[in-house]
DNA sequence: CTTCAAATGGAGGGACCCTCCGTATAATAG
DNA sequence: CTATTATACGGAGGGTCCCTCCATTTGAAG
Protein backbone atom coordinates (compact mmCIF):
# COMPACT_ATOMS: atom_id res chain seq x y z
CA UNK A 1 0.00 0.00 0.00
CA UNK A 2 2.35 2.57 1.29
CA UNK A 3 4.57 1.36 -1.33
CA UNK A 4 2.41 1.83 -4.16
CA UNK A 5 1.26 5.36 -3.28
CA UNK A 6 4.90 6.46 -2.89
CA UNK A 7 5.42 4.67 -6.80
CA UNK A 8 1.98 6.47 -7.65
CA UNK A 9 3.62 10.46 -6.22
CA UNK A 10 6.65 9.55 -7.82
CA UNK A 11 6.11 9.62 -11.39
CA UNK A 12 9.75 8.30 -12.64
CA UNK A 13 9.08 5.06 -10.63
CA UNK A 14 7.91 2.08 -12.63
CA UNK A 15 4.41 2.08 -13.69
CA UNK A 16 3.52 -0.56 -16.52
CA UNK A 17 2.50 0.97 -19.80
CA UNK A 18 -0.71 -0.97 -20.16
CA UNK A 19 -1.87 0.32 -16.90
CA UNK A 20 -0.70 4.43 -17.77
CA UNK A 21 -2.93 3.70 -20.82
CA UNK A 22 -5.89 1.77 -19.75
CA UNK A 23 -5.74 4.64 -16.65
CA UNK A 24 -6.61 7.46 -19.33
CA UNK A 25 -8.69 5.16 -21.50
CA UNK A 26 -11.33 4.97 -18.05
CA UNK A 27 -10.78 8.19 -17.52
CA UNK A 28 -11.68 9.01 -21.04
CA UNK A 29 -14.67 6.77 -21.17
CA UNK A 30 -15.92 7.96 -17.47
CA UNK A 31 -16.29 11.58 -18.38
CA UNK A 32 -17.92 10.71 -22.10
CA UNK A 33 -20.40 8.89 -20.76
CA UNK A 34 -20.86 10.72 -17.06
CA UNK A 35 -21.82 13.67 -20.02
CA UNK A 36 -24.11 11.59 -22.05
CA UNK A 37 -25.57 9.45 -20.05
CA UNK A 38 -26.02 11.46 -16.58
CA UNK A 39 -25.48 8.77 -14.60
CA UNK A 40 -23.52 4.84 -15.03
CA UNK A 41 -22.96 1.61 -14.01
CA UNK A 42 -19.20 0.85 -13.10
CA UNK A 43 -19.39 -2.09 -16.06
CA UNK A 44 -20.91 -0.05 -18.35
CA UNK A 45 -17.83 2.69 -17.76
CA UNK A 46 -15.45 -0.21 -18.08
CA UNK A 47 -16.74 -1.80 -21.52
CA UNK A 48 -16.91 1.76 -22.96
CA UNK A 49 -12.85 1.97 -22.43
CA UNK A 50 -12.85 -1.63 -23.39
CA UNK A 51 -11.14 -3.14 -20.28
CA UNK A 52 -12.36 -5.41 -17.49
CA UNK A 53 -14.26 -4.26 -14.34
CA UNK A 54 -11.39 -6.05 -12.28
CA UNK A 55 -9.12 -3.49 -14.39
CA UNK A 56 -11.67 -0.48 -13.14
CA UNK A 57 -11.37 -1.37 -9.75
CA UNK A 58 -7.81 -1.81 -9.70
CA UNK A 59 -7.32 2.24 -10.99
CA UNK A 60 -10.79 3.42 -8.81
CA UNK A 61 -11.47 1.03 -5.46
CA UNK A 62 -14.99 2.94 -5.68
CA UNK A 63 -17.53 4.48 -7.58
CA UNK A 64 -16.38 7.59 -6.00
CA UNK A 65 -13.09 7.35 -6.86
CA UNK A 66 -14.55 8.01 -10.61
CA UNK A 67 -16.60 10.77 -10.00
CA UNK A 68 -13.82 12.35 -8.41
CA UNK A 69 -11.19 12.26 -10.80
CA UNK A 70 -13.59 13.62 -13.58
CA UNK A 71 -14.22 16.43 -11.39
CA UNK A 72 -11.13 16.94 -10.57
CA UNK A 73 -10.59 18.44 -14.44
CA UNK A 74 -14.38 20.48 -13.85
CA UNK A 75 -12.49 22.46 -11.36
CA UNK A 76 -9.78 23.41 -12.75
CA UNK A 77 -11.51 25.23 -15.48
CA UNK A 78 -13.81 27.60 -12.66
CA UNK A 79 -10.81 27.93 -10.30
CA UNK A 80 -9.37 29.56 -13.68
CA UNK A 81 -12.07 31.65 -14.22
CA UNK A 82 -11.78 33.07 -10.34
CA UNK A 83 -8.17 34.03 -10.37
CA UNK A 84 -8.73 36.08 -14.12
CA UNK A 85 -12.05 37.71 -12.81
CA UNK A 86 -10.18 39.06 -9.15
CA UNK A 87 -7.14 40.03 -11.39
CA UNK A 88 -9.45 42.23 -13.84
CA UNK A 89 -12.30 43.21 -12.00
CA UNK A 90 -13.36 45.23 -9.65
CA UNK A 91 -14.30 43.54 -6.21
CA UNK A 92 -17.81 43.60 -7.07
CA UNK A 93 -17.89 42.77 -10.63
CA UNK A 94 -15.64 39.85 -9.61
CA UNK A 95 -18.57 38.90 -7.56
CA UNK A 96 -21.57 39.41 -9.92
CA UNK A 97 -19.05 38.21 -12.77
CA UNK A 98 -17.55 34.76 -10.83
CA UNK A 99 -20.92 34.02 -9.33
CA UNK A 100 -22.71 34.16 -12.76
CA UNK A 101 -19.61 32.18 -14.64
CA UNK A 102 -20.22 29.49 -11.70
CA UNK A 103 -23.81 28.87 -11.87
CA UNK A 104 -23.77 28.54 -15.68
CA UNK A 105 -21.15 26.04 -15.46
CA UNK A 106 -22.15 24.27 -12.55
CA UNK A 107 -25.92 23.97 -14.58
CA UNK A 108 -24.23 22.47 -17.45
CA UNK A 109 -22.89 19.54 -15.24
CA UNK A 110 -26.00 19.11 -13.27
CA UNK A 111 -26.48 15.71 -14.12
CA UNK A 112 -22.86 14.82 -13.08
CA UNK A 113 -23.05 16.99 -10.28
CA UNK A 114 -25.60 15.36 -8.01
CA UNK A 115 -23.73 12.64 -8.70
CA UNK A 116 -21.08 13.88 -7.40
CA UNK A 117 -23.26 15.43 -4.46
CA UNK A 118 -24.39 12.46 -3.41
CA UNK A 119 -21.17 10.38 -2.93
CA UNK A 120 -20.51 13.54 -0.59
CA UNK A 121 -23.52 12.90 1.16
CA UNK A 122 -22.51 9.63 1.79
CA UNK A 123 -19.38 9.91 2.78
CA UNK A 124 -19.19 13.22 3.94
CA UNK A 125 -15.34 12.80 5.00
CA UNK A 126 -14.60 12.77 1.59
CA UNK A 127 -14.39 16.69 1.42
CA UNK A 128 -11.97 16.12 -1.83
CA UNK A 129 -9.06 18.60 -3.03
CA UNK A 130 -11.05 19.29 -5.50
CA UNK A 131 -13.99 20.51 -3.51
CA UNK A 132 -11.73 22.24 -1.28
CA UNK A 133 -9.96 23.95 -4.06
CA UNK A 134 -13.52 24.95 -5.69
CA UNK A 135 -14.52 26.70 -2.02
CA UNK A 136 -11.29 28.48 -2.29
CA UNK A 137 -11.98 29.91 -5.86
CA UNK A 138 -15.17 31.40 -4.28
CA UNK A 139 -13.77 32.63 -1.36
CA UNK A 140 -11.12 34.22 -3.17
CA UNK A 141 -13.83 36.38 -5.16
CA UNK A 142 -16.47 37.05 -1.86
CA UNK A 143 -13.48 37.87 0.69
CA UNK A 144 -11.76 39.99 -1.70
CA UNK A 145 -15.70 41.96 -1.89
CA UNK A 146 -15.27 41.90 1.73
CA UNK A 147 -12.31 43.27 2.20
CA UNK A 148 -13.34 46.21 -0.12
CA UNK A 149 -16.72 46.55 1.81
CA UNK A 150 -19.23 45.89 -0.71
CA UNK A 151 -20.13 42.24 0.11
CA UNK A 152 -21.93 42.00 3.60
CA UNK A 153 -19.36 40.74 6.05
CA UNK A 154 -21.80 38.80 7.98
CA UNK A 155 -21.65 35.48 5.13
CA UNK A 156 -18.59 33.08 3.90
CA UNK A 157 -17.77 32.03 0.47
CA UNK A 158 -18.30 28.28 1.94
CA UNK A 159 -21.87 29.44 2.89
CA UNK A 160 -22.15 31.18 -0.75
CA UNK A 161 -21.01 28.12 -2.00
CA UNK A 162 -23.80 25.88 0.03
CA UNK A 163 -26.46 27.82 -1.29
CA UNK A 164 -25.68 27.80 -5.40
CA UNK A 165 -24.24 24.61 -5.60
CA UNK A 166 -27.57 22.46 -4.46
CA UNK A 167 -29.01 24.82 -6.47
CA UNK A 168 -27.93 23.98 -9.55
CA UNK A 169 -28.38 20.41 -9.08
CA UNK A 170 -32.08 20.78 -8.58
CA UNK A 171 -33.82 19.54 -11.56
CA UNK A 172 -36.69 21.92 -10.88
CA UNK A 173 -35.42 25.31 -12.40
CA UNK A 174 -34.69 26.31 -15.68
CA UNK A 175 -31.35 28.19 -16.72
CA UNK A 176 -33.54 31.48 -17.02
CA UNK A 177 -34.67 31.00 -13.07
CA UNK A 178 -30.78 29.98 -11.86
CA UNK A 179 -29.44 32.99 -13.54
CA UNK A 180 -32.37 35.46 -11.93
CA UNK A 181 -32.46 33.95 -8.40
CA UNK A 182 -28.29 34.58 -8.41
CA UNK A 183 -29.17 38.33 -9.12
CA UNK A 184 -31.27 38.30 -6.02
CA UNK A 185 -28.42 36.35 -4.51
CA UNK A 186 -25.95 39.42 -5.30
CA UNK A 187 -28.38 41.94 -3.92
CA UNK A 188 -28.74 39.81 -0.72
CA UNK A 189 -25.06 39.89 -0.89
CA UNK A 190 -24.54 43.38 -0.56
CA UNK A 191 -23.84 44.89 2.64
CA UNK A 192 -27.82 45.22 4.10
CA UNK A 193 -29.08 48.71 3.97
CA UNK A 194 -31.44 50.28 6.60
CA UNK A 195 -35.00 50.33 5.85
CA UNK B 1 -57.45 -1.59 -12.70
CA UNK B 2 -60.24 0.74 -13.59
CA UNK B 3 -62.08 -1.29 -10.66
CA UNK B 4 -59.61 -1.21 -8.06
CA UNK B 5 -58.93 2.47 -8.48
CA UNK B 6 -62.90 3.08 -8.15
CA UNK B 7 -63.01 1.33 -5.12
CA UNK B 8 -59.76 3.03 -3.83
CA UNK B 9 -61.43 6.53 -4.34
CA UNK B 10 -64.91 5.79 -3.23
CA UNK B 11 -64.00 5.00 1.04
CA UNK B 12 -67.44 3.06 1.61
CA UNK B 13 -66.46 0.90 -1.02
CA UNK B 14 -65.08 -3.10 0.13
CA UNK B 15 -61.36 -2.92 1.63
CA UNK B 16 -60.49 -6.01 3.68
CA UNK B 17 -60.03 -4.86 7.26
CA UNK B 18 -56.74 -6.93 7.37
CA UNK B 19 -55.59 -4.87 4.14
CA UNK B 20 -56.23 -1.29 5.30
CA UNK B 21 -54.66 -2.05 9.05
CA UNK B 22 -51.01 -2.94 6.75
CA UNK B 23 -51.76 -0.03 4.70
CA UNK B 24 -51.47 1.84 8.41
CA UNK B 25 -48.88 -0.31 9.79
CA UNK B 26 -46.48 -0.02 6.70
CA UNK B 27 -46.74 3.72 6.54
CA UNK B 28 -46.08 4.03 10.32
CA UNK B 29 -43.21 2.16 9.96
CA UNK B 30 -41.57 4.09 6.38
CA UNK B 31 -42.33 7.15 8.67
CA UNK B 32 -39.95 5.90 11.57
CA UNK B 33 -37.65 3.74 9.91
CA UNK B 34 -36.95 7.01 7.48
CA UNK B 35 -36.43 9.55 10.62
CA UNK B 36 -34.12 7.42 12.52
CA UNK B 37 -32.20 5.51 9.70
CA UNK B 38 -32.16 8.07 6.86
CA UNK B 39 -32.55 6.06 4.10
CA UNK B 40 -33.10 2.32 3.80
CA UNK B 41 -34.47 -0.88 1.72
CA UNK B 42 -37.97 -2.33 1.13
CA UNK B 43 -37.60 -5.21 2.67
CA UNK B 44 -36.83 -3.04 6.08
CA UNK B 45 -39.54 -1.36 6.21
CA UNK B 46 -41.97 -4.13 5.20
CA UNK B 47 -40.18 -6.36 8.15
CA UNK B 48 -40.24 -3.50 10.63
CA UNK B 49 -43.93 -3.45 10.05
CA UNK B 50 -44.26 -7.38 10.20
CA UNK B 51 -45.23 -7.84 6.79
CA UNK B 52 -44.21 -9.61 3.80
CA UNK B 53 -42.24 -7.55 1.02
CA UNK B 54 -45.04 -8.42 -1.50
CA UNK B 55 -47.89 -6.88 1.03
CA UNK B 56 -45.40 -3.98 0.58
CA UNK B 57 -45.37 -3.85 -2.79
CA UNK B 58 -48.94 -4.22 -3.56
CA UNK B 59 -49.82 -0.87 -1.07
CA UNK B 60 -46.95 0.76 -2.52
CA UNK B 61 -46.10 -0.24 -6.21
CA UNK B 62 -42.80 1.48 -6.15
CA UNK B 63 -40.23 3.03 -3.71
CA UNK B 64 -41.23 6.64 -4.65
CA UNK B 65 -44.78 5.88 -3.52
CA UNK B 66 -43.57 5.05 0.09
CA UNK B 67 -42.10 8.07 0.70
CA UNK B 68 -44.33 10.02 -1.45
CA UNK B 69 -46.64 8.93 0.85
CA UNK B 70 -44.85 10.08 4.31
CA UNK B 71 -43.60 13.25 2.20
CA UNK B 72 -47.49 14.43 2.09
CA UNK B 73 -48.31 14.41 5.96
CA UNK B 74 -44.64 16.65 6.04
CA UNK B 75 -46.27 18.91 3.73
CA UNK B 76 -49.78 19.51 5.34
CA UNK B 77 -47.91 20.76 8.63
CA UNK B 78 -46.14 23.26 6.49
CA UNK B 79 -48.87 24.38 4.91
CA UNK B 80 -50.55 25.19 8.05
CA UNK B 81 -47.95 27.58 9.11
CA UNK B 82 -47.77 29.52 5.87
CA UNK B 83 -52.35 29.80 6.34
CA UNK B 84 -51.22 31.06 10.13
CA UNK B 85 -48.48 33.69 9.35
CA UNK B 86 -50.55 34.91 6.33
CA UNK B 87 -53.62 34.96 8.51
CA UNK B 88 -51.55 36.70 11.77
CA UNK B 89 -49.00 39.04 10.22
CA UNK B 90 -47.75 41.91 8.27
CA UNK B 91 -46.97 40.90 4.68
CA UNK B 92 -43.31 41.27 5.17
CA UNK B 93 -43.59 39.54 8.31
CA UNK B 94 -44.95 36.71 6.93
CA UNK B 95 -42.54 35.79 4.50
CA UNK B 96 -39.47 36.34 6.84
CA UNK B 97 -41.13 33.96 9.61
CA UNK B 98 -42.75 31.57 7.12
CA UNK B 99 -39.12 30.81 5.13
CA UNK B 100 -37.35 30.47 8.74
CA UNK B 101 -39.90 28.13 9.53
CA UNK B 102 -40.07 26.55 6.01
CA UNK B 103 -35.62 25.93 6.44
CA UNK B 104 -35.72 24.83 10.09
CA UNK B 105 -38.34 21.95 9.33
CA UNK B 106 -36.99 21.09 6.02
CA UNK B 107 -33.56 20.77 7.35
CA UNK B 108 -34.90 18.35 10.41
CA UNK B 109 -35.79 16.35 7.49
CA UNK B 110 -33.00 17.04 5.48
CA UNK B 111 -31.67 13.10 5.29
CA UNK B 112 -35.68 12.03 4.21
CA UNK B 113 -35.34 15.14 1.84
CA UNK B 114 -32.83 13.89 0.07
CA UNK B 115 -33.99 10.41 -0.90
CA UNK B 116 -37.37 12.85 -2.10
CA UNK B 117 -35.40 14.59 -4.39
CA UNK B 118 -32.99 11.97 -5.73
CA UNK B 119 -36.70 10.28 -6.41
CA UNK B 120 -38.28 13.34 -8.14
CA UNK B 121 -35.18 13.24 -10.10
CA UNK B 122 -35.68 10.16 -11.30
CA UNK B 123 -38.78 10.51 -12.27
CA UNK B 124 -39.60 14.71 -13.09
CA UNK B 125 -43.38 13.66 -14.59
CA UNK B 126 -43.94 13.68 -10.70
CA UNK B 127 -44.53 16.65 -9.56
CA UNK B 128 -46.92 15.26 -7.10
CA UNK B 129 -50.10 17.22 -5.32
CA UNK B 130 -47.82 17.61 -2.46
CA UNK B 131 -45.09 18.93 -3.43
CA UNK B 132 -47.57 21.71 -5.82
CA UNK B 133 -49.40 22.22 -2.13
CA UNK B 134 -45.77 23.24 -0.42
CA UNK B 135 -45.21 25.26 -3.96
CA UNK B 136 -48.70 26.56 -3.41
CA UNK B 137 -47.78 27.61 0.30
CA UNK B 138 -44.55 29.57 -0.60
CA UNK B 139 -46.40 31.32 -3.39
CA UNK B 140 -49.48 32.46 -1.09
CA UNK B 141 -46.24 34.30 1.47
CA UNK B 142 -44.71 35.68 -1.32
CA UNK B 143 -46.97 36.85 -3.93
CA UNK B 144 -49.04 38.39 -0.54
CA UNK B 145 -45.57 40.38 -0.15
CA UNK B 146 -44.99 41.12 -3.26
CA UNK B 147 -48.94 42.70 -3.80
CA UNK B 148 -47.76 44.76 -1.02
CA UNK B 149 -44.55 45.86 -2.88
CA UNK B 150 -41.95 44.69 0.25
CA UNK B 151 -40.87 41.52 -2.11
CA UNK B 152 -39.34 42.22 -5.50
CA UNK B 153 -41.53 41.63 -8.75
CA UNK B 154 -38.70 39.34 -10.87
CA UNK B 155 -38.67 36.32 -8.76
CA UNK B 156 -41.74 33.76 -8.26
CA UNK B 157 -42.20 31.77 -5.19
CA UNK B 158 -42.10 28.42 -7.27
CA UNK B 159 -37.95 30.23 -7.50
CA UNK B 160 -37.59 30.52 -3.87
CA UNK B 161 -38.59 26.90 -3.36
CA UNK B 162 -35.64 25.89 -5.55
CA UNK B 163 -33.56 28.21 -4.04
CA UNK B 164 -33.94 26.90 -0.14
CA UNK B 165 -35.04 23.37 -0.56
CA UNK B 166 -32.12 22.52 -2.22
CA UNK B 167 -29.90 23.80 0.35
CA UNK B 168 -31.55 22.63 3.17
CA UNK B 169 -30.78 19.06 2.13
CA UNK B 170 -27.42 20.05 1.56
CA UNK B 171 -24.88 18.38 3.53
CA UNK B 172 -22.43 20.53 4.19
CA UNK B 173 -23.96 23.25 5.32
CA UNK B 174 -24.92 23.96 9.64
CA UNK B 175 -28.03 24.72 10.92
CA UNK B 176 -26.54 28.22 11.84
CA UNK B 177 -25.60 28.55 8.22
CA UNK B 178 -28.69 27.88 6.96
CA UNK B 179 -30.48 30.56 9.12
CA UNK B 180 -27.81 32.82 8.09
CA UNK B 181 -28.38 32.46 4.64
CA UNK B 182 -32.22 32.87 4.74
CA UNK B 183 -31.30 36.35 6.21
CA UNK B 184 -29.32 36.86 3.48
CA UNK B 185 -31.86 35.55 0.91
CA UNK B 186 -34.76 37.88 2.57
CA UNK B 187 -32.39 40.89 1.93
CA UNK B 188 -31.97 40.17 -1.53
CA UNK B 189 -35.92 39.46 -1.96
CA UNK B 190 -36.78 43.38 -0.94
CA UNK B 191 -37.40 45.41 -4.33
CA UNK B 192 -33.59 46.45 -5.06
CA UNK B 193 -32.65 49.83 -4.23
CA UNK B 194 -30.41 52.06 -6.39
CA UNK B 195 -26.55 52.61 -5.21
C1' DC C 1 15.32 -16.19 -22.49
C1' DT C 2 14.07 -16.29 -17.73
C1' DT C 3 11.89 -14.51 -13.93
C1' DC C 4 8.39 -12.29 -11.37
C1' DA C 5 6.02 -8.33 -9.70
C1' DA C 6 2.43 -5.79 -11.84
C1' DA C 7 -1.70 -5.83 -14.17
C1' DT C 8 -5.72 -7.99 -16.19
C1' DG C 9 -10.50 -9.85 -16.59
C1' DG C 10 -14.57 -11.82 -15.27
C1' DA C 11 -17.02 -15.07 -12.17
C1' DG C 12 -19.46 -14.52 -8.23
C1' DG C 13 -20.99 -12.58 -3.46
C1' DG C 14 -24.06 -9.51 -1.41
C1' DA C 15 -27.54 -5.81 -1.42
C1' DC C 16 -31.31 -3.90 -3.45
C1' DC C 17 -35.70 -3.17 -6.24
C1' DC C 18 -39.42 -5.32 -7.86
C1' DT C 19 -42.50 -9.41 -9.98
C1' DC C 20 -45.03 -13.49 -9.74
C1' DC C 21 -47.99 -16.73 -8.02
C1' DG C 22 -49.42 -20.34 -4.76
C1' DT C 23 -51.59 -19.93 -0.32
C1' DA C 24 -54.51 -17.87 3.18
C1' DT C 25 -58.36 -15.19 4.65
C1' DA C 26 -62.02 -11.60 5.15
C1' DA C 27 -66.44 -10.69 3.37
C1' DT C 28 -70.68 -12.24 1.54
C1' DA C 29 -74.45 -15.35 0.07
C1' DG C 30 -77.24 -19.20 1.19
C1' DC D 1 -72.76 -21.91 10.36
C1' DT D 2 -70.91 -23.25 5.90
C1' DA D 3 -69.58 -22.46 1.22
C1' DT D 4 -67.83 -19.43 -2.07
C1' DT D 5 -64.83 -16.21 -3.95
C1' DA D 6 -62.65 -11.96 -4.65
C1' DT D 7 -59.08 -9.91 -1.99
C1' DA D 8 -54.85 -9.88 0.24
C1' DC D 9 -50.63 -12.07 1.86
C1' DG D 10 -45.75 -13.84 1.82
C1' DG D 11 -41.50 -14.81 0.09
C1' DA D 12 -38.82 -17.13 -3.62
C1' DG D 13 -36.44 -15.53 -7.32
C1' DG D 14 -35.14 -12.47 -11.51
C1' DG D 15 -32.53 -8.52 -12.82
C1' DT D 16 -29.22 -4.85 -11.81
C1' DC D 17 -25.54 -2.90 -9.42
C1' DC D 18 -21.30 -2.34 -6.59
C1' DC D 19 -17.40 -4.47 -5.43
C1' DT D 20 -13.97 -8.66 -4.26
C1' DC D 21 -11.07 -12.31 -5.35
C1' DC D 22 -7.85 -14.83 -7.71
C1' DA D 23 -6.20 -17.59 -11.68
C1' DT D 24 -4.05 -16.01 -15.69
C1' DT D 25 -1.44 -12.92 -18.57
C1' DT D 26 2.04 -9.56 -19.60
C1' DG D 27 5.48 -5.87 -19.37
C1' DA D 28 10.01 -5.03 -17.71
C1' DA D 29 14.57 -6.15 -15.73
C1' DG D 30 18.67 -9.05 -15.54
Amino acid sequence: MTIQDERAESPGRTQRADARRNHDLLLRAAREIFDEEGDTSMEAIAKRAGVGIGTLYRHFPRRIDVVEAVYRDDVDQVVAVAERDVATMSPWEAVDSFLHAFVAYAFGKRRFLTELREAFEKNPELKCDARERLEAAIRLVVERGQGAGVVRADVTGDEVFGLLGPMCTSASLTREQCDRLVGMVLDGLRPPVTR
